[in-house]
DNA sequence: CTAGCACGGTTCAATGAATGAACTAAAGTG
DNA sequence: CACTTTAGTTCATTCATTGAACCGTGCTAG
């Protein structure tokens, strides 16, 4: 196996899910993503991530198939990266994962609290407890949590200061 | 940020949970606890990984307290990694990121079939679709699929061609 | 009693990836 | 025309991963 980011010979899901989506940034540029970050600047912002590496992410992940390209203005030509359906289907695995951080990693509390926003209902898992029904991403609002510190002052974090629907532009 | 594995600015549970399970292998080391694996030679023998790495991202895991390392004889003196209850917790987003996997990056259908034992129902997302109860790890079987490769010879790739309930010690 | 072996590591040089600062380029604005 | 905004690229440095070799403990067979 080369260096890097494969797991060659692992004939494994979640080894081939985790060469597109394993890597370093790639997750946190996906979770902004599906709070509506549209823009190369927005992320680049938000993360404090080095600019190479938010181009090489970006890229990859449009060559994957999670994000589409997709120019929003002609004068001057200006692109933005939008989760397409395949990208929209990690919400799941972020949001479980990030509950388990939640339960296990953070002292103080969650930071952000799902709702599925049909019926108000605080989320656990992929099924709306209330309704039980599967949550799609884009019936979900986050709000932000008691644990949350707001010691940012980005666009993306001054927007999750208070509730806001997934998958929205950010002002 | 210093370079590696720390998301430092981020007042986010998914970057918490990604300082402890982001990194490369660190998943696949988990996924191979869930399927019973316990010892150090088997992890590197099923994993195709540097034997630093192993020794570095086992030590993490027992440090986050994903992973307790527990003496199983006394002579000669042997270690095995167990998952603790917060490693198992981590089933479901290590669920549901392999059927992400399986519906978009295996062109052969799946390689692996999940099924609650209690009621045979394979399993889709965290609940049985049939009882609709919570699933934990411990009653689910996993079994061959039809995209398995089975190109592999190692005592874990071989007990893994047969139905294997999750955390049955690899023989 | 001793040579060999199994297991679970550590060490090390080489390679590749991430970082952060500086630079580039295209296009619009005052 | 100078300046700004946006979205990148380039590059030297630092850090992580790799794979091969080595180490140490305690059995085990002769």
């Amino acid at each position: 196996m080369a260096l890097g980011k494969n797991y060659d010979g692992q004939d494994c899901s979640l080894a081939k899910a985790l060469e597109v989506i394993g890597e370093r940034w790639t997750l946190l540029v996906i979770r902004d993503a599906m709070y509506g970050v549209r823009r190369y600047g927005d992320f680049l912002a938000h993360l404090d991530i080095p600019r190479a590496v938010l181009s090489q992410r970006l890229t990859a992940l449009v060559e994957a198939g999670v994000l589409a390209r997709r120019r929003y203005q002609d004068t001057p030509p200006r692109d933005e990266y939008v989760l397409t359906p395949m990208g929209r289907e990690l919400w799941i695995p972020m949001l479980t994962m990030a509950q388990w951080g939640e339960r296990h990693l953070a002292d103080r509390g969650p930071r952000r609290l799902f709702h599925h926003v049909t019926c108000d209902t605080r989320l656990d898992l992929a099924h709306c407890p209330a309704c039980g029904r599967h949550v799609p991403l884009d019936e979900v609002e986050v709000r932000p949590g008691p644990g949350l510190e707001g010691n940012r002052n980005d666009p993306v974090s001054r927007a999750l200061e208070s509730p806001h629907r997934m998958l929205d532009p950010i002002p």
